[in-house]
RNA sequence: GGGCGAUUAGCUCAGCUGGUUAGAGCACAGUCCUGAUAAGACUGGGGUCUGAAGUUCGAAUCUUCAAUCGCCCA
């Protein structure tokens, strides 16, 4: 390499000729950067806010924010959520809609009281008493905006519009109170009851836990206990059995928890299944047939074979009467219903006897075929023991500890397993104890296993209107389509009513107060008509609904005076979030909250979660605006998939494989990550996180299209184009043609998939659309723009690839925020100075259908297809594609594909670097020098490999042209700058040279081209080509 | 244990109203092209379309069963 030549530095990029029109751009982008200086305009021009503001007046396209939790990190699965979330209202708002989207926090519940007891080291509720709900609440309602500041970055960061400063928040009094008018609502309707229902129940924490609680506690392969437990068959029964030979008779049951056994207050069989009796040494077993050989009776001698209605209506001894050990003895009665059964004490019985039931819960997959049924503890067991009246028998506490006198009475139950198996053996009761290891539910915080435990709660009658819910979900649009039918169908169609309270301390108070004297309940509606209730007492300034304060208010008893107290549960999180379509706008308290159904508030045109909360929010909402308004809270949902780590396992603290968006949003901007969320996998799939596909965002998409916009602001500004100024349409060519049909095209095909939801789809058309322009179109038009001379083909060119950038910035703006904005401000705002300021306020793209020409479009596709095949010809031949040949041959497969490649003929010749094309039709025949044909299908290409000594020189002479090309590149001229050329050879390359002077001149803007040796200080490099020495030298020369 | 979904090249995904020889991108190797390009072109290696059975003239595609993974629920 030459010394002496400065070398002007990348940055300083274009050569400047009069007044360039557009902001200069490099070929390379540093995107995350460009973001920060792009989210610095949004912010310092309010652009959010006004795009927002810019359509009031228009119909309104109504979007619900379902709200997190702010007490933990953001992660990139909330990454995913938010971006599907801020597409949508971005393309209805280009498209003229009114789109105000509200931010939500979610602020209540027992992942932020656990958060807050672990910061304390609490075990149980008595810490929290102790240490007092005020202080406690206080924390809790420190705790949760602990990583506020976290979210608020990181939805900054991602391009998620939404209004971050007037959210709602769910533990605001406002919030609570439409909180407190919805149940009130449902109250008045008989909607809600306090029941007993089997729930899990953790017994450290002291409540109740959701079902999607418990669902992140199972643990496979538990070691729990499984016994076989002999229940003895009454004498009057024995008798109705007959054949007993004179011994005792037992019933064998099986259980893997022994602490439910002095439960047990009947045994069930299934009707239909055989049962045996068995003979051992001096007793005999009753169990089923199927389950002889896996109980290890194969060998044991049956006296009988009974039906198990047979059994049915047998007499047995309890293992433990409950009289005998202080504990209560209720019993079902008639005329409770599911929803609330009614459980009456019954007076001591010492010689109680319970009895068998048939039960369809009974199977022969495990056990004995004979089922303990402890209604306090199963929801099978609770439901026979409603449904064939049978006594209730408690005998553990909410603390898990066992009551009565007991010998392992005051243990917590999996500590007394091992004592009752001693207890049984000891009683003649026990057959046989094993072990198991199995899947059983544990506190998903604590730890803690969960019991099934029959107690009281309060109920939303959701059961009642199934059919409601079942018939709202048919107008809701799932995206994925599956959902609506599968798993949120089916889960409205075996709806079970939902159990909304909680045992806790922070969250949405129970508005529910009962009378100490009389039992009366009554549910508030309302701050106001709790104020004005007689006798009222409590609430002092500043207000805070929360416990303890709520639960000092007091007032009298409407039947009989006596004080009114509050229950003391707390109401399920998930009821908040279900409430904020209403509760966000504290409907319908406050007069600017009553129109929402009137001005497209409610509902929602779209929401978009992830696929757990088809029993979370999407559930709660649904259930919520079904019961009230007997109508769908929703249009249109997008359920994502989970996102996965790399290998595909499960994102999660304790496996250390989280993926923190921070960096990745550092290292490859959010339109990267964000175009990666959209068009990587099917929105509604589980998919694996892959940084490594990001990057291919930037190179393979972005960097493309940047390239595009960069090659047209070079030379435009070369050429001085302004779109402003060039009003007059110039005759487009072919290509141009071809490109605007594409375009348009494009524009239709992402209207109709954004508009059907489909956002994934729609980024893909975007990306085949930018490989077109990219690899035909701007590949093809090089040439037009390099030219010297203005023409109207010139013109037609950039105004062609003009507005293709200007759409794509558009069609983008939704997806690609920030590198739409940079597009657009560039290309359009520099020209139109009273354009809107952002893309965000422009309107989306509309298809002008006259300009889309299928019959062009297949032309093309067949012109690519063709040089495709050509190149791989030429290939084959080893004659590099720079050398000019006389022909390729195409075997067409018919008169159209032939008239259609004359169209675009031009096109293929250049980009195989031949004369002319040859068709080859049947009868004519293949020139001696043709090459193989390259084929796909009928469709051949071959090139006459031939080369005259005229094609030779035009080789050699773009050999030239190409070295020299390099020399100007690598030594750092800018793209017009004008030089002098020398160079030093042979008689044949003088020849050259001289033939094809004016050509090398113009494409290496030379002003001359000396046969000498280059002078001091020239950039210089030495070649051999074709055989033939040659050094070559340039100068710059303005 | 039940429900929903997924399973196609080493990786990420198309194809799935049944129809010639299953595609793309990335990654890998070689060659080529290029004064927009971190890009592109061509060639190559790489597939029992998770498995089995069935329906059919014909199955990646439809049916059944099974396996694995994810989610939801017990």
């Amino acid at each position: 390499m030459a010394a002496g030549i400065s070398r002007p530095r990348r940055t300083g990029l274009f050569f400047i000729r009069g007044q360039r029109m557009f902001k200069p751009v490099g070929s390379k982008a540093n995107f995350a950067q460009m973001e920060e200086a792009t989210l610095a305009f949004w912010r310092e021009k309010n652009v959010f806010k006004r795009s927002v503001e810019k359509r009031r007046g228009s119909p309104r396209f109504s979007f619900y924010e379902g709200p997190p939790t702010a007490n933990g990190r953001p992660g990139i699965h909330h990454v995913i959520s938010r971006v599907f979330k801020d597409v949508m209202p971005r393309y209805k708002s280009m498209q003229g809609y009114f789109a105000p989207r509200i931010a939500g926090w979610d602020t209540h519940g027992l992942p932020v009281e656990l958060e807050v007891e672990k910061q304390l080291g609490f075990t149980n509720k008595t810490d929290i008493e102790r240490y007092g709900i005020a202080r406690f609440n206080a924390k809790c309602r420190e705790s949760v905006f602990k990583y506020l500041k976290e979210w608020d970055a990181l939805t900054e960061r991602i391009g998620f519009w939404v209004d971050l400063e007037h959210p709602y928040i769910t533990m605001n009094n406002t919030y609570i109170e439409s909180g407190w008018w919805i149940l009130k609502q449902l109250w008045d309707k008989g909607l809600i009851y306090q029941g007993y229902r089997v729930t899990p129940h953790c017994p450290r924490c002291g409540t109740s836990l959701s079902s999607h609680e418990v669902a992140q506690g199972y643990k496979d392969d538990t070691p729990d206990p499984s016994v076989y437990i002999k229940f003895r068959v009454t004498g009057e029964s024995e008798e109705k059995l007959g054949n007993c030979g004179g011994r005792p008779t037992f019933l064998l049951a099986w259980t893997t928890t022994p602490w439910t056994l002095p439960g047990n207050t009947a045994l069930a069989v299934s009707a239909d299944a055989d049962y045996a009796v068995v003979e051992l040494a001096d007793e005999n077993l009753i169990l089923a047939c199927a389950r002889l050989e896996k109980t290890g009776l194969g060998e044991a001698r049956v006296i009988s074979t009974v039906k198990g209605t047979d059994l049915a209506g047998l007499g047995y001894n309890p293992l433990y009467n409950p009289h005998e050990f202080g504990v209560e003895r209720r019993r079902f009665q008639t005329g409770g219903t599911q929803s609330s059964p009614v459980l009456k004490i019954e007076p001591p019985d010492l010689s109680l006897t319970y009895r068998v039931i048939a039960g369809s819960f009974v199977t022969m997959e495990d056990g004995t075929g004979i089922v303990h049924v402890a209604p306090a503890f199963g929801e099978a067991d609770f439901d026979a023991g409603r449904t064939e009246g049978l006594d209730f028998v408690q005998p553990v506490d909410l603390g898990g500890k066992m009551t009565g006198t007991y010998s392992f009475a005051g243990k917590f139950v999996k500590s007394a397993d091992k004592e009752i198996i001693t207890d049984l053996k000891t009683k003649g009761n026990l057959f046989k104890a094993e072990t198991v290891h199995h899947t059983y539910p544990f506190c998903w915080r604590c730890g803690t296993p969960l019991l099934y435990y029959a107690k009281k709660s309060w109920y939303i009658k959701t059961s009642m209107h199934k059919d409601r819910l079942v018939a709202g979900n048919e107008q809701i649009n799932w995206y994925p389509e599956h959902i609506k039918e599968g798993r949120f169908g089916d889960w409205l169609a075996n709806n079970v009513d939902w159990a909304f309270s909680r045992e806790r301390y922070w969250g949405t108070p129970l508005p529910v107060w009962q009378c100490e004297t009389c039992g009366e309940q009554e549910c508030i509606g309302g701050l106001e008509e709790l104020r004005a209730k007689p006798g009222f007492t409590g609430l002092n300034d500043p207000l805070d609904l929360h416990r303890p304060y709520v639960d000092e208010a007091i007032f009298n008893c409407s039947k009989c005076g006596g004080p009114m107290k509050r229950a003391s549960e707390v109401i399920d999180c998930w009821f908040d979030s279900g409430a904020m379509p209403i509760a966000q706008w504290h409907y319908p308290f406050d007069p600017e909250s009553r129109g929402i159904f009137e001005d497209g508030r409610f509902p929602a045109d779209y929401i978009c979660e992830a696929v757990d909360q088809t029993r979370g929010w999407f559930y709660s909402l649904h259930a919520i605006s079904t019961l009230l308004f007997d109508r769908p809270a929703y249009r249109n949902v997008i359920c994502l998939g989970h996102i996965l780590d790399g290998q595909g396992e499960k994102m999660s603290k304790s496996r250390g494989n989280i993926v923190e968006p921070l960096p990745v949003l550092q290292k490859y901007g959010a339109d990267a990550l964000r175009w990666y969320l959209f068009t990587a996998a099917p929105p509604g799939n589980a998919r694996r996180f892959s940084e490594q596909l990001v990057s291919e965002v930037t190179r393979q998409f972005m960097l493309i299209l940047w390239n595009v916009y960069s090659f047209f602001i070079t030379y435009a500004n070369i050429d001085n184009y302004n779109p402003a100024a060039d009003r007059a349409r110039q005759q487009p060519s072919e290509l141009d043609r071809w490109i605007l049909a594409e375009l348009n095209q494009l524009v239709k095909e992402v209207t109709a998939d954004l508009d059907g939801y489909n956002i994934t789809d729609a980024g893909r058309a975007i990306e085949r659309f930018v490989d077109f322009l990219s690899n035909w179109y701007v590949r093809r038009s090089r040439r037009r723009f390099w030219k010297s001379e203005s023409d109207t083909d010139k013109l037609a060119a950039y105004q062609t690839l003009y507005q293709c950038l200007v759409n794509l910035s558009k069609l983008l703006a939704p997806f690609m925020p920030f590198l739409a904005e940079e597009l657009y401000r560039n290309l359009v705002l520099t020209a139109y100075p009273d354009a809107p300021e952002s893309v965000h306020f422009c309107d989306f793209p509309k298809a002008d259908e006259s300009l889309i020409d299928e019959k062009l479009s297949a032309d093309i596709r067949l012109a690519m297809k063709v040089s495709s095949l050509g190149r791989a010809a030429r290939a084959q031949t080893g004659i590099k594609v720079r050398q000019p040949l006389d022909a390729a041959v195409v075997r067409v497969r018919s008169e159209a594909e032939k008239t259609g490649l004359r169209r675009s003929e031009d096109q293929v010749l250049e980009e195989l670097n031949v004369k002319s094309l040859v068709f080859l039709t049947p009868g004519t025949v293949a020139g001696p020098t043709v090459s193989v044909f390259c084929e796909d299908g009928e469709l051949g290409v071959a090139v006459d490999t031939h080369v005259s000594p005229e094609l030779a020189r035009e080789g050699l002479t773009r050999e030239i042209v190409h070295r020299l090309q390099t020399m100007r590149k690598t030594s750092g001229f800018e793209i017009a700058d004008y030089i002098e050329t020398y160079f030093v050879s042979d008689d044949y390359v003088k020849e050259v040279f001289a033939g094809f002077a004016d050509y090398i001149k113009h494409e290496t803007l030379s002003r001359e081209i000396y046969a000498q040796a280059p002078p001091e200080g020239a950039f210089k490099e030495q070649f051999k080509l074709e055989g033939h020495e040659l050094t070559l030298g340039m100068l710059k020369k303005p």
